[in-house]
RNA sequence: GCAGGGUUAGUGAAGCGGUCAAACACGUCAGACUGUAAAUCUGAUGGCUUAUGCCUUCGCAGGUUCGAAUCCUGCACCCUGCA
């Protein structure tokens, strides 16, 4: 019996449930995946973020590479044993700073005057891509660095995740039709190619240690041609799974998600990269995802926005200074069996760290719980009740 | 009692004759966040308002000036030296 394996349980159309077996555990689908970038889920212990009901925790292999270095995660045993979580792992290959960074934020010039205008951006641009690799500036001292699919694959089994991803080019939905053929032909498929063949010499080099699986990310932007030759020449490689990649827009996402799935190997896990709005679980899980990650429950919720079953307050608003129930009354989370509204309140206006806990815990949790929703609902066949009702609620419908 | 310094919008604090409804910070009120350069960022914050518009403000009361938060006089309160 391999490390890694998937099974499929039930099937309703394009969606699915299953579990996905890795050395440290399974992950029962469709699953939220919180992210650590940083070998941690910002403001929660493993404790904590496990008690959520998280099943496994995505990390990032370009912060970490640069901080604390992944030779270091490595000689502490790996990703699982450096932050003390015993449950599965993701890493992110270092694509998506391919984007954050190589985009900054674009000068904006007044076309009357042709002046800059006031708002100049605050960030200059880090990242230069070419088609064999991408060259950096560290966000953190501002020094040189070189990634490219070896590179990155070299990183991600010195930190030891169990599913990692291919290195690809995230592009932006702003890049011309051109590009984004440019992008998948140049780069995004000859790194999958580049990414796979480094792996499995890393992995015959590394025989002692836990499989690692390995996920090709599809890209292809907007377009139904991209989206599906992408997912179709990466279907036919010898990946356990694929990343589906890219900047997305809500009305055409589960669209997007179905082209893609529609040319991939039915046997192997999907992983959606960076979705968890509620509405966008939903079309992506319906459309054929398995799993998906997302920083937006922590980021958000550390500034304050908190998800109910009737939608998102902003918890730090005045009219929750003398409000006594908890964020939801639903809610089965640490957060709301123990503290009000209006305590959590105080703690976002006194600056208290405690804020970004409880308010973590919430909103992973519910997310948690949603999809564990639709997973059980997906089972009895009572999906689509599942999703109206809560869909109605949610979005006030 | 004598000499000097001070009193500015919710708070602190710039301004020291016109470009001042008054910098900046904090606070307050809202908004944004989708593979985390994010415990971050953006906007509003005297009143009325669609306003490049009007009205009321810079301890209080007078005065000088075309024009005063800014200069003068008096008053009130607060600090600091010397008695």
């Amino acid at each position: 019996m391999a490390d890694f394996s998937f099974n499929i349980s039930s099937q309703h159309g394009l969606a699915r449930t299953g579990s996905i077996t890795t050395p440290h555990g399974v992950i029962n689908t469709p699953a939220f995946i919180p992210v650590g970038t940083q070998a941690t889920l910002k403001a929660l212990t493993p404790e904590q973020l496990k008690s959520t009901g998280a099943q496994a925790v995505l990390a990032n292999a370009y912060h970490l590479y640069l901080r604390p270095g992944s030779g270091l995660i490595d000689k502490a045993g790996g990703l699982n044993k450096f932050m003390n979580w015993d449950g599965p792992t993701f890493t992110d290959s270092g694509g998506f700073q391919v984007m954050s960074l190589g985009t900054g934020f674009k000068k904006v010039i007044d076309l009357n005057g042709d002046q800059p205008s006031k708002k100049l951006g605050k960030k200059d641009k880090l990242a230069w891509v070419d088609n064999d690799g991408v060259t950096f500036k560290s966000h953190l001292d501002g020094s040189l660095h070189r990634f490219n699919p070896r590179v990155s694959m070299e990183i991600q089994h010195q930190i030891g995740a169990d599913i990692i991803f291919a290195f690809d080019e995230l592009t932006t939905l702003h890049d011309s039709y051109d590009y984004q053929v440019e992008s998948l032909d140049q780069r995004t498929h000859p790194w999958a190619i580049q990414s796979l063949e480094a792996h499995k010499q890393l992995s015959l080099q590394r025989k002692d240690k836990p499989y690692q699986a390995l996920f090709g990310v599809v890209q292809g932007a907007q377009y139904e041609d991209l989206r599906r030759k992408s997912a179709k020449f990466l279907g036919e490689l010898d990946f356990d799974g694929f990343g589906l990649g890219g900047a997305l827009t809500k009305d055409s996402m589960g669209e997007i998600v179905r082209w893609m799935v529609e040319e991939l190997p039915e046997e192997k896990p999907r992983h959606m990269l960076g979705i968890s709005e509620p509405d966008d679980i939903f079309e992506c899980i319906e459309n054929g995802a398995d799993t998906f990650d997302c920083v937006s429950p922590a980021r958000v919720g550390r500034n304050g926005a908190l998800y109910t079953l009737s939608g998102r307050i902003n918890i730090t608003n005045a009219r929750y200074k003398e409000d006594f129930r908890p964020i939801d009354e639903s809610c089965d989370c640490y957060t709301c069996q123990n503290y009000t509204r209006a305590y959590i309140n105080h703690l976002f206006r006194a600056g208290e760290l405690l804020s970004n806990t409880l308010a973590t815990i919430h909103n992973e949790q519910f997310i948690v719980r949603l999809v564990d929703g639709i997973r059980m609902s997906i089972d009895d066949d009572t999906y689509h009740n599942y999703k109206n009702r809560w869909l109605s609620c949610y979005y006030n419908k």
